[in-house]
DNA sequence: CTGAAAGCGCTTACAG
DNA sequence: CTGAAAGCGCTTACAG
């Protein structure tokens, strides 16, 4: 089932097929009907592999993150995957698990390579490394904060989240405010979100003390949970935890629930992403909306464009960085009371 | 940087560089040099899309299922995402959303339709069609029972878990056991699990009463909690509830807590899947570890063997149901200790 | 062991 | 408004 069939049974020539098919203007209306007839009862379906061959686009885009496993990624590959399907692309999904050798590489990764364009959720990758990739093929970098806006970048404004979730726990009377984040390495989002946590003591008037800043080894609820054991260890009196995402919370929560401590009575608790069972864990889970939908659409949609540009040969827009809003969802975890 | 680059730096033909790329054993060892080192100093790379058009394959298989918010689901992806991988295979998602018209639609999805084959997770699809289905297109249905094994089929055995983790409530004192599961057009894999719960009863010699059958809108958190609400209502006496779903377990306890049910002292809740959360929700949950990693590995061989097959015009080995392992996982939600 | 040639199905100037 | 023709980059018999 090929051009050439629909052609010959329309009587009219391939070059007419396609110019049909592509709803282009030029063709006689009595033309364009035989076409669509032939089309309709031969059931036609264009050969996407030529296609793509022939105009060098493959109207796929590739969405590399660190793991569908981690509910925030997960949550924002659901929102990619509905916002590319209004934009008519396929999206191919290449998981990085946090390793900077692989973002560095998506360009290269052979699963992503015949996409036109890539959606990058880097944890550790360096804004120059971003560029270098923006070189090759369209990109966009999403829900990570890379620096100063030269690559195409949509992110929540993380730090100002931060910020305000601390000034909410201080709002609810805590001082003793802890945190919870990757470790030594810490990546470039989590570290603005920390930069947040920070402002916002400062804004309190009060002081960072080290021993309430627990290095996590990855988000995970596994890593939530032993950050709040260990933070329990060294700084007992802590009456808050700021988790710099929603998995490390749900951990915690865990955690502080085995070693006997009550959230929020003895220690409340908050969290960043607002992913779908935040609002159903026990107690609710305060946390960050990072405008998802909102991120994950103006990505796609930006991305659409650079690939069309890029096709077209027209300039792309010059790299911006998008901010997002955000929304402190406050729950029961933080000791504002259901409902 | 095409073949006839390479080929003209070694100084070959295309047919030569094909072959050494295709790592053929009949060139010769100093013309392989060759080429190998013009494939090298060139950075040729393949063009996928013209292999594709040439061979008829694509490298790709597609992954549809009803959507990766849900936990379960969601861990399947990355199973089957990780199982792809491995077979040198890409993976392009689509959302069915439970859809049972894009269920049958699925060898037409627009997103899906160069794949080489596709692995669907149905919910609502008949045998039948999976059958008609699987005419069109490799096909291997995961993660569902779908009957008879006239579709190559990968599945746990949900109606033994089901049956095994009543037995477990049993064995820990329950004898007012409710069930909750999507409702009305009640999707075959749930069904399965619904079977198994009432076959656990009859163990048991317990009757299935009426009014601790939950039927819910989705699995989802939020309408394990509604269900969980409801079944309070009609059934206050209920001593454990049996949730097809981890979604909907995790949503109940949820809703159990809001009504002040203490679990597992008042009553126990068990699930289905051993979703990443589930370890770490307060209190931690039973459930059903489904062997998804054996599943999706098993699934993904599978369809590999089947596209190679008919890439080599070979006829495909004949349909199979493949049953996975399951492992119950004890853990607090009913009265197993923690540890 | 190596190469010349056909052709996968499409798009796109270009000519008419 | 329509068609003939070139060519995207590759693979694969086939001939030598």
């Amino acid at each position: 089932m090929t051009l050439r069939d629909v052609a010959a049974l329309a009587g009219v020539s391939v070059s007419t097929v396609s110019s049909v098919v592509h709803g282009r203007v030029c063709v006689r209306e009595e033309t364009r009907r035989r076409v669509q007839e032939a089309v309709e009862q031969l059931g036609y379906r264009p050969n996407l592999a030529a296609r793509r061959l022939r105009s060098g686009r493959s109207r796929v885009i590739g969405l590399a993150l660190p793991s569908v496993t981690v509910p925030y990624f997960r949550d924002l590959a659901d929102a990619v995957l509905r916002g590319a399907g209004d934009h008519g692309l396929s999206v191919l999904i290449t998981q990085t698990h946090g390793d900077v050798r692989r973002e560095r590489g998506v360009c290269d990764d052979p699963y992503l390579r015949h996409v036109d364009g890539i959606l990058l959720v880097p944890v550790a990758l360096a804004e120059e490394e971003a560029m270098a990739l923006s070189a090759v093929k369209p990109l966009v970098v999403a829900a990570s904060s890379l620096g100063a806006g030269r690559v195409h970048c949509f992110d929540t404004d993380s730090f100002a989240a931060a910020r305000a979730v601390v000034a909410h726990l201080v709002a609810r009377g805590r001082r003793r405010i802890a945190a919870l984040a990757p470790g030594e390495a810490r990546p470039a989002e989590s570290d603005v979100r920390y930069q947040g946590y920070v402002a916002g003591l400062r804004d309190a008037g009060l002081p960072v003390c080290p021993e309430r800043v627990v290095s996590t080894e990855r988000v995970s609820f596994a890593s939530g949970a032993a950050a709040a054991r260990a933070l329990l260890g060294q700084a007992p009196d802590t009456d808050a935890v700021f988790a710099i995402g929603d998995a490390l919370a749900l951990g915690a929560l865990r955690g502080l629930h085995e070693a006997g401590r009550v959230v929020p009575d003895d220690i409340a608790v908050a969290g960043f992403g607002n992913v779908a069972q935040a609002a159903f864990s026990t107690p609710a889970l305060t946390t960050v909306d990072p405008g998802r939908e909102e991120l994950a659409e103006g990505a796609v949609s930006l991305l659409a464009e650079l690939t069309r540009a890029r096709a077209a040969g027209v300039p792309l827009p010059p790299a911006r960085h998008h901010t997002v809003g955000f929304r402190l969802v406050e729950r029961e975890s933080s000791g504002v009371p259901a409902r």
